[in-house]
DNA sequence: CAACGTTGTTTCAACGTTGTAAACAGGGCT
DNA sequence: AGCCCTGTTTACAACGTTGAAACAACGTTG
């Protein structure tokens, strides 16, 4: 094991809590005592042990992030940013995947006990908002990017209804009459996909249009690439909303290697503003919600949930959002 | 803080480190004991406080992954499957990003200390083989997809002078003549840059073709797409290897939209097999590196040196990888 | 029946840290 | 000299866990 404050406390020749006062700034330590003990320090190249100091103080440093998968571009680039807002309040963060599985959700909500992470980030797909109420751990919690009506945790999101109305209204805008929806799913009651549904409905019935809803099951390129490749097959539609952009760019795949054409026979919109989008052929409109804020307010939440253990009312925060059009729904395509 | 095991054992009548016992699985405890014991465990939902056992065992039971950027889709792909590998060795994982700057990763190898983590798992790019050899800490370290030359690590890679020979071999294959090399590097002295370019160039030698190297900073899209509209201004290739996959794929922005046809007027191959490759239009050809393999490689060294403290030689693993060829390089183009 | 091994359980100490409270030194005041 | 400040330093205990060693009870063996 490393140096301890035992070591530099016997090189210092000085007691074991004065170099534990010098260590963490206690004011009233005498300049040439702090003098000798920071020599000490150096020479010893002292680290603190974070194993002992949490356990005396019962923190760990550590939060975890639980999401459905890594390498989905959207939650890689969302994990950044949490990673670093959590080191300005010099945390850890550990992340873990729970592949949207319903049991795996469960785990992370009764285990991270067992990690003794002092509180969680929790993007959840299949877990429903009563279960979540029904936790008997009183860890720390901050939701993110997840609806739960009437939520038992704090949570951060962006408008969801309304981003998904605006970029149905840009489709819309276009001049396009046969706008489909894709990504609505079966099984999920409490995620965000009934949500975008709304939004898009609010807008069809608004211009007294028709709709066209596609279900998946996921939110991968595969899903879009197999729900485009079967709108296709049916009457057509002239422009898709995406309730992602991995469907959208599968989507816009399926469109392609049919022989169409993106925008001019189908203009295609997704949301998430994932960075492949702006590289793709035709460059992709969409919905980019800023990660960074959401990020930030997760984080926020979290800290004052750990520090200020009075249980006051879950907070319901909205971070804002950009509408980005590309090329995907140009209006001279 | 939760239950303990002092409280535990008052419930059961019995002293603390009898329940550690049971809870550690020790062999000789009565059965009558074990039961009251495992009754009172589960009664009180124990959990074991990491940081506690941890201070005591030496060990904390997390390892840092450090890499560039988790939102370059191969690192995220990459992560999961360290992230999968270590949670079978009951590991939490938690995630460092250098963003490539050489102080930072300056600040990880010298930092990791601060966090206790038991292990490193190390993606350099910045950084120098002295530089690690100079480290004075002894945490158990693996470095990951990089090639320095003697490490003084244990390391785990695919063979990219190989690979890189391969995916110009099948540039070539198509009867191509102008085949360029995208993404050497100038600063890079330890990098995979110098090897896929060797590579490249032991192809180009055995067919007395003319090199056509093109440098970038960073290896992004935008990277991609900045160093093929500048080779497509000069005297224009008809194949360009890009070295990693988001430069293809920027790459392809930039053929695409200067109104050149890719393969047909310019073949594209990249390498690292990103999600993002199979669904761009055209599909890009790359080589598949067994990413976990990689993963679980690096966690088996790093386990290695964690358990057995010995000081053998550092080892050197070669990870398998797949030729994958798709439309950016079909011969009808 | 004494010595011994086995099984089951406990006591003790230690991992490195920090909050509490108390001890100590020096200076200014009565 | 005795007192109370203020500033500085220290002893002690505790956080929860587990390895080492001790101990008790019991059956086996010579």
């Amino acid at each position: 094991m490393g140096t301890s404050l035992r070591d530099v406390a016997v090189l210092a020749g000085v007691s074991v809590k004065t170099v534990s006062n010098v260590v963490n700034g206690y004011a009233h330590v005498a300049p040439a005592t702090r003098a000798r003990v920071e020599e000490a320090l150096a020479r010893l190249d002292y680290r603190p042990n974070l194993s002992a100091r949490n356990l005396r103080q019962g923190r760990t440093g550590v939060i975890a992030l639980a999401l459905p998968e890594l390498d989905a571009p959207y939650f890689a680039e969302l994990s950044r940013f949490v990673i670093d807002a959590a080191a300005e309040q010099r945390w850890l963060v550990v992340i873990e995947q729970t592949d949207g599985s319903l049991e795996r959700e469960r785990q992370i909500l009764d285990g991270v006990r067992d990690h003794r992470v002092d509180g969680l980030i929790f993007s959840p797909i299949a877990i429903g908002a009563d279960e979540l109420a029904a936790r008997t751990d009183d860890t720390a919690l901050v939701l993110l990017g997840e609806r739960i009506h009437d939520g038992p945790a704090d949570h951060v999101a962006i408008d969801n209804v309304r981003a998904a109305r605006d970029i149905t209204e840009h489709l819309i805008g276009l001049g396009r009459a046969r706008v489909a929806a894709l990504g609505a799913q079966d099984s999920s009651i409490s995620g965000t996909a009934p949500l975008r549904l709304a939004g898009y409905r609010q807008a069809m019935a608004a211009h007294g249009l028709p709709e066209i809803v596609a279900t998946v099951e996921r939110y991968h390129r595969a899903d879009g690439f197999a729900a485009m490749t079967a709108l296709l097959e049916g009457e057509r539609p002239d422009a898709v909303f995406c309730f992602n952009d991995l469907l959208a760019l599968g989507a816009m795949r399926a469109v392609l290697s049919s022989g169409l054409r993106v925008p001019g026979d189908v203009a295609l919109a997704g949301l998430d503003d994932i960075e492949d989008g702006r590289y793709s052929t035709p460059t992709l409109t969409t919905v980019a919600p800023d990660k960074s804020e959401l990020a930030r307010i997760a984080v926020d939440l979290l800290k004052r949930r750990i520090d200020g253990r009075a249980g006051y009312a879950p907070q319901e925060v909205r971070a804002g959002y950009r509408l980005m059009v590309r090329e995907s729904t140009a209006p001279a395509g």
